[in-house]
DNA sequence: CACACATTGAGATTGAGTCTCATTAACATA
DNA sequence: TATGTTAATGAGACTCAATCTCAATGTGTG
């Protein structure tokens, strides 16, 4: 598929539009997040940006959190690794071998989602899809 | 000695089977997990074990998940709750409001994972759904 | 420009979980 | 039952992500 390129602009006035000022220490971290194609943590940034506080890449990646343009996997192991929301509502995919994060959506887990209501007590408020594969690139060639 | 055994004796037993000895500690926290329906924290158990250390909870709870007795639940918010894996292959719903876990199963779910398969690039090789919920006795009375 | 206040960074703090290590308990065997 | 081997324990130090505190600084506005 095409690479969905997203904009710096677009997210700086995101967070404008919600209120906050755009600053040196916010524009060069979400500068070094739309960078990574794939999934990151927050100590990656980190280093990126030594420069830059750990409480401020905390609080930015809070903030983006909550504006819909990043969102966090809580994997089993290791630490949260976080990434670029490309489209809306989304799952993931994380290779178990390298960790990298993908994105898909489907429409039928959508529309199962919504079946399922009659089998699960209460009201669905939400839902979150995690696939665990094996990416083309560790499954490939070298097991380790 | 002294052990006032009550019906847990799959679980411990199970843990025998692993290799793992059967100890005062270890049964106390079982008992505790046996009493609980829902969800809980480490932190929990360890309030109702105060006799029992920190670190046999942590290692008590993490040979019990590689047992597949319990599974653990990151959760966005919070400290990490535990349940009971009353049924082997499961997916978990989680209760916005008061964090309480619940379990389901759903044949349909596991039918879609496989013809996800041409959707997602790599091997697949397991899947997490997390069903966010507002629960009955949530929903029923006090809306905030 | 100047002011109000949001934001920052350094470092302290929290909280989950692990590690270390001396002591203790479990279990098999004699 | 005593004994020895080895697993398991608890206390507390430690790690690591993340949050909080607070004085200093930066940003947008009037």
């Amino acid at each position: 598929m095409t690479t969905p390129l997203t904009a710096h602009p677009d997210i700086v006035s995101l967070l404008e539009d919600r209120g906050y000022r755009s600053t040196a220490p916010r524009r060069a971290i979400i500068r070094i997040l739309e960078g990574k194609q794939e999934g990151f943590t927050a100590e990656e940034i980190g280093n990126e940006l030594p420069g830059v506080g750990r409480a401020t890449i905390f609080r930015t990646i809070k903030i983006l959190m909550e504006a819909g343009v990043i969102c966090r996997l809580n994997l089993i192991d290791g630490a949260p690794r976080y990434s670029l929301s490309r489209v809306g509502h989304h799952h993931h995919t994380v290779c178990i071998k390298c960790g990298n994060v993908g994105e898909f959506r489907a429409a039928t887990v959508e529309r199962l989602m919504r079946g399922l209501g009659s089998a699960i007590p209460g009201e669905i408020v939400g839902h979150r899809i995690e696939v665990y594969v094996i990416c083309d690139k560790c499954g490939n060639g070298q097991e380790a």
